[in-house]
DNA sequence: ACAACATGTTCACTATTAGTAACAGATGGA
DNA sequence: TCCATCTGTTACTAATAGTGAACATGTTGT
């Protein structure tokens, strides 16, 4: 299974230019994926054309208004959907509300949405993020909805039982996540496994919380 | 200014995977770009080592979660900190709130969202559409917001005295729109011309939203 | 079981792209 | 002012990628 060099780099021009909020310099870019500075400029124009990088007044690149453009289309509505029910989550436990699905063995973050209202300190939960399925609580909610199984640990049946999953310091020492997963697979047409869920500092009162995720969790499942 | 053909081909993959709600597989993907099948898959297999683009349980392709990740990290922090004010907007006032950027002489829609309680009918505002700076609220607020110049038309210059934008049906017939201009530019380094408002069917009072949508745009641009 | 079809890979030849170096024009500091 | 540095573009050969067909390997329906 091979794969194609020039598209290749162009995708890694675009993750470079998503890694530096100040932009960047094609010049810069191009040392930075390592290629000669005119494949840079060729590079750069077709990405462009595409409006998926675009230049601030002093010519440093930018992600362009076609990336999230893009990402609307993500299973489509899922996110739109999503939004108003996981920002009235946040707002309403004051901590931070996520969604993720799994790909391969990873859960990733596809969604985070903070508290209208910011308090002092904050766990964040940043989008793209991603670990093992059975690590922490986006994950283990996922597992949990899977049928069961053999390999399942004593987490993902106590979550399936219980409807949700709460797990502490597993991905953040002082951190807890509550999650539930989603059911999604019938409507979304081959659609995604996905869990949304709450991430907050250690005094948080997950288990009071869990009412709300799991029902957050009804509502996006029903609406598809 | 030359483009790279495999790059090309690439991005187009991409958008034709997010404009085919229901998946797509690669030998639809490799005629809809008029490629041979040999080079769907190369292009495919690329783009899922990227994580943008991955394949359902029928092997259609979808888009990946890459894709959320890399809208993230629009203008940094952009849209997830408009996010909160903006549905708060929408669902106070009981309509579509949107953010557009200006890109050349056009306005494109980067961030939709409708109000948490659904009304029956709806206009909806698609992320990603383009039209002319000169023609609709989003565009008009923008234009307010640069140094007056000759060539404002009319509606700019009231626009720029009120500090706000209304228009009636210059998108779509039926439908108006309030919109008032970000001030990003200071501290978003070299950053985008943006506004916010809402869209929504021409009886909404829109004279009545402009005083809300004019204290969200002050809130994001004091946040930033 | 069989035909009809779709997926995924491979091949040999042609078209594009990569790499290198060089060039003109802008910008900026001493 | 002059030198140093940055941007954007171009020319040329070595390396990649594209084409179109062929080939196994499933699926599906009859």
């Amino acid at each position: 299974m091979s794969t194609l060099q020039t598209l290749d780099r162009g995708i890694r021009a675009l993750e470079v230019v998503a890694a530096r909020p100040s932009g960047i310099s094609v010049a810069d870019l191009s040392a930075e994926i390592g290629v000669a500075r005119a494949i840079g400029y060729r590079l750069v124009a077709t990405l462009e054309e595409h409006r998926l990088l675009m230049r601030d007044t002093d010519g440093k690149l930018h992600l362009g208004a076609s990336i999230p453009a893009l990402a609307s289309q993500y299973w489509p509505g899922l996110l739109s959907l999503a939004t108003p029910i996981l920002q009235d989550l946040a707002d309403k436990t004051n901590a931070t509300a996520f969604m993720s699905v799994a790909e391969g063995d990873e859960a990733v973050a596809v969604l985070s949405l903070d508290p209208a209202v910011a308090s002092v300190l904050r766990v964040g939960y940043r989008v793209g993020s991603r670990h093992p399925l059975a690590l922490a609580a986006a994950g283990i909610a996922i597992l949990a909805a899977r049928a069961p199984s053999e390999a399942d640990t004593p987490e993902v049946v106590e979550a399936r039982r219980q409807g949700y999953c709460i797990t502490r310091g597993q991905l953040q020492a002082g951190a807890v996540g509550v999650a539930a997963p989603l059911r999604l697979a019938g409507t979304l047409h081959g659609g995604p496994e996905a869990s949304i869920g709450l991430v907050a500092l250690q005094d948080f009162d997950s288990e009071a919380a869990s009412d709300p995720v799991v029902e957050a969790a009804r509502k996006i499942s029903a609406t598809q």
